[in-house]
Parts: structure tokens; C-alpha cells; sequence
DNA sequence: CGATTTTTTGAACGTGCTCAATTACAGTGG
DNA sequence: CCACTGTAATTGAGCACGTTCAAAAAATCG
């Protein structure tokens, strides 16, 4: 069941036999849930943290004011609030975009780690790391990049997550959202989502129709949003 | 001289008098640098990492066709880059907004730490964490606040995090930035910036002129901005 | 004091938003 | 199988926030 996350664990460092036994020591259940389900409230006092085994989830902050932003998509393999382990609460909420099946690790367990296991306790530290680094582009884009770029730098993302956990069939993988929520993640309207949808599209690069995403030609496509994966950390080493 | 960092930590969680000796065993280098110098260029290998004494530091990323976007600013007590003990490179730069003091933290005395100190290892992990909220933040505030609100919250931040290492005199705090790089925090043209400043000031909540703010009416200005400090988790308690 | 940077102002423009209506689509029950 | 319902996608028109370009005024620094 955990084998996504340790494909992704694997992408950038050497994971043991033993550290591959803490983890799946730390496992204390299974949990599905449904659709549209927020699976974790924002600022409510955590004692696990949950690792998505399938679909997908959206971090998400609302704006007393009606607006809401989007600021992760995780997959399959992923830790969807590892940092809830130090923080102990979350500034934002968790909500399922699809049917989910995640692995429920307590805290005590992830404590137990960092008291055992010090380099797999560095490797877990990292990956929170590359969170933040991704936090760290979509400001970039948000402050920088136009609708058009802004929305090709997702998709190029997307495809190298998801590439790393064998979610993607050439050039073409899931992204079940709606283009109300691909602007919650983008900082634009639905009606401009649409319209720079249909650009892209009458450029041949990539196209997004109901929840998939297909890209036509991978290069263009990130030439075009000025897109440079170095941000993701795709290189194994020791950490 | 890490007096402002112990500070900084101990307003999060109890620092024993073992950890304290730990991290001053942990520096290994002092160093100051001129104003607007970039100490810490993006993409190279680090073997160390650098903690703010004094002064203020910006990360920041640039866009080949010329845009920059400062991605978080840094005061006396931050750790600059704790993250590129993970990391091993950043996917950003550092520079400084003035002359600033820095002590340097070789990465294989972090190590050392994870091995033997893990309470004091899960506090450093929770400050990188505390960054990603920050980010997070600015996630939400490019992609949902207007330039009034983004700026008053950004205001509202600085505020909070200079108050915790004892930087702000009633209401008034140093920011050493020009209005073109107050752009570059808030994805603005320095035109915008100088026009929104205006309004601000003309409301009477605050004021920002030659590098220093004062809020003439904090309540007010969390107000405007719909401002929750609850993403800067200033709460004590136990990591 | 002169040189340079920073701030300020004006005017035209454009990206993206708002509001509102229409069309397409998916799921449901008869 | 089709009408019915609700959600999602699409289109249009007008508007506003923020940009661009350019110039002037003010502040800062040797």
C-alpha cells in the first residue's frame, strides 16, 4: 500500500531495509473517504498525520470574504500534513478531490523516529522542505507569471509528481478538478480559467477536458512558463 | 550574540540549557556583509547554513524574462536557509536589505544535532515548517488579497515577527526595502505600490516612508487585510 | 554640491473580473 | 430510454484594478 511513498522517498535517497520497516511500523491504520470530503479541518489539535495512498487532495485557506486559494495539490505517495507533526495544528484544511485512501501515522510513532531513525528523520525533514520549495514557485507564479505561464507551470508540476508515482500515461494523467478549482489553485476567476484554457488549447500544447490533463508537446509547453523542475529536487543524494 | 534566535525558539517551545550549549557549539563562523549583497546565490552546492543576527535578508527568485519575486523576508534571529541542510542547494537566492550580521552553521554539525539532540532537531524542523506556513500565507495573499489588503497583511506580518525579537517601537519598525522591492514581495509594479502606499496613508492605519513602517492603528489594519496571525504559530508548547 | 536613486504623478492601455445568460453534461427517477 | 435536475463549461459585454511608459519632483549619497 505505501509503496508510492517510498518510490518517492527512493527518488532522493537511498531508504533501508530497516528505515522501510519504521515506516511501515509507523502505519497505525487505513482510512477511505469519499468525494469532496475535507478530511482534515484547519486549526483543529492533530495526533497523526495522514499519507495519501490513492487519488488526490487539495490544502486549501478561505478568505472570510468568500475567496479560497488553493495551495497544494498532493498525490498518491504524499504526506499530506507531515508538518502537522511539529506544528501540532494547521493553518489550512485538507479536502479530498476524488475517492481517497490514505494511511493514518501518529505522531507519537513519527516521535519515535526522530529518536531512532536520525537520517530517516532527515529524509521526512526534507520532504517538508520540498513543500515549502513548492510553496516557494507558486508564489513566484502567482507574483510573476500571467494566466497563460501561470497555468503551464501547474501542468508541468503536476506532470513530474505525478510521473514519480507512475500516474502518467503518455503525457496524459488525472487532475480531477473543476475550472472553479483550477483557479482557486491559479488566483483567477472560473470565467478566466475557461478563457485561458481554450488559448492553450488553440495552441496545441496541452489540454485539460473533464479532470484530464493532456500535454501534447512537453517542451513547448514549459518553454513556454519559463518552467525549470530544479525547485522539485529530482536528484538522489544523501540527506 | 544568538541571544535574538533563543528567543525566537523559546517563544515556541522550552530550549534546556543542554540544547542552548549545543547550538552555540554548532556555530563555527561569524561574518558580516554590506548592504544589498547576494550572500547565498541559487543552485549552489551549500555545506553550511546561515543565521541571521542582525540586519534583514531577502529570498528571492527571478524570472529570465526579468521579474523578480521575493519569496520571504528575514529578520535578526531567522535562520536564513536551514533548509538547505536538507535540500543541499537552494532554489532560490539570498540577499541582504542592509548591512547584516550573520553566524555560520556547518551542515555536519546539523547532523551531529539530529543524531543527539531530537527535541532540539524537531524544533528546527518545526521553524522550517513555520516558513512553509509563511509561504503559504503569501500563497493566499498573491492569489485572493487586492493590493490594499496584500500589502496591510504583509504589514501586519513584519509587524508581528520584528515584536518577537523586541525590533518594534510602538508601532514603528524598520523594513529597509524601496517601493520597488516592496513590489517585488507583493507581485506589484513600484507605480502600484507608491499609489496604494498613498491610500493607506490617506486612511491613517499606516505609514511607510524611507524604510520604516508605523501603524498608526493596528486593529484596524488587521482588520482591513482580514488578518489571522494563527499562521505564525506563537504558541508555546511542547515539539 | 552634483550625481544617482527613489518617489511621485499623469495618461493610456490591458489583463482579468463581474454580472448575467446560455449551452453542455452527468446523474436520477419515471 | 428519456425527461428532469443540478452542476459545470462557455460566451458576451462592461468595468476595474493594476500595468506600461514617460516625465517630474524629491530624497539620498558621495
Amino acid at each position: 500500500m505505501i509503496e508510492r511513498h517510498l518510490a518517492k522517498l527512493r527518488a532522493r535517497d537511498d531508504i533501508s531495509a530497516e528505515e522501510e520497516e519504521a515506516i511501515r511500523w509507523a502505519v497505525a491504520d487505513y482510512r477511505e473517504y469519499p468525494s469532496r470530503k475535507t478530511i482534515i479541518p484547519a486549526e483543529q489539535e492533530l495526533t497523526f498525520s495522514t499519507l495519501l495512498l490513492s487519488g488526490m487532495l487539495a490544502r486549501f485557506k478561505d478568505l472570510r470574504s468568500g475567496g479560497r486559494q488553493i495551495t497544494e495539490l498532493h498525490v498518491a505517495g504524499d504526506f499530506a500534513d507531515l508538518h502537522s507533526f511539529t506544528l501540532k495544528r494547521l493553518d489550512h484544511a485538507v479536502e479530498t478531490l476524488g475517492p481517497c485512501k490514505v494511511a493514518l501515522v501518529p505522531h507519537d510513532r513519527l516521535r519515535e523516529i526522530t529518536v531512532r531513525y536520525p537520517h530517516l528523520t532527515r529524509v521526512y525533514w526534507f520532504t517538508t522542505n520540498l513543500d515549502a520549495a513548492i510553496h516557494r514557485e507558486w508564489v513566484f507564479s502567482l507574483g510573476q507569471r500571467r494566466a497563460q505561464q501561470r497555468m503551464a507551470q501547474l501542468f508541468c508540476e503536476m506532470h513530474i509528481k505525478l510521473s514519480l508515482v507512475g500516474l502518467v500515461e503518455n503525457g496524459s494523467y488525472d487532475l480531477p478538478l473543476t475550472q472553479e478549482e483550477l483557479g482557486q489553485v491559479l488566483g483567477l476567476t472560473s470565467v478566466h480559467v475557461n478563457r485561458t484554457l481554450q488559448l492553450l488549447r488553440e495552441q496545441g500544447t496541452v489540454e485539460f477536458r473533464s479532470g484530464r490533463v493532456t500535454i501534447f508537446d512537453v517542451e513547448q509547453l514549459r518553454h513556454s512558463a519559463e518552467f525549470d523542475p530544479s525547485y522539485l529536487y529530482l536528484e538522489k543524494r544523501p540527506r
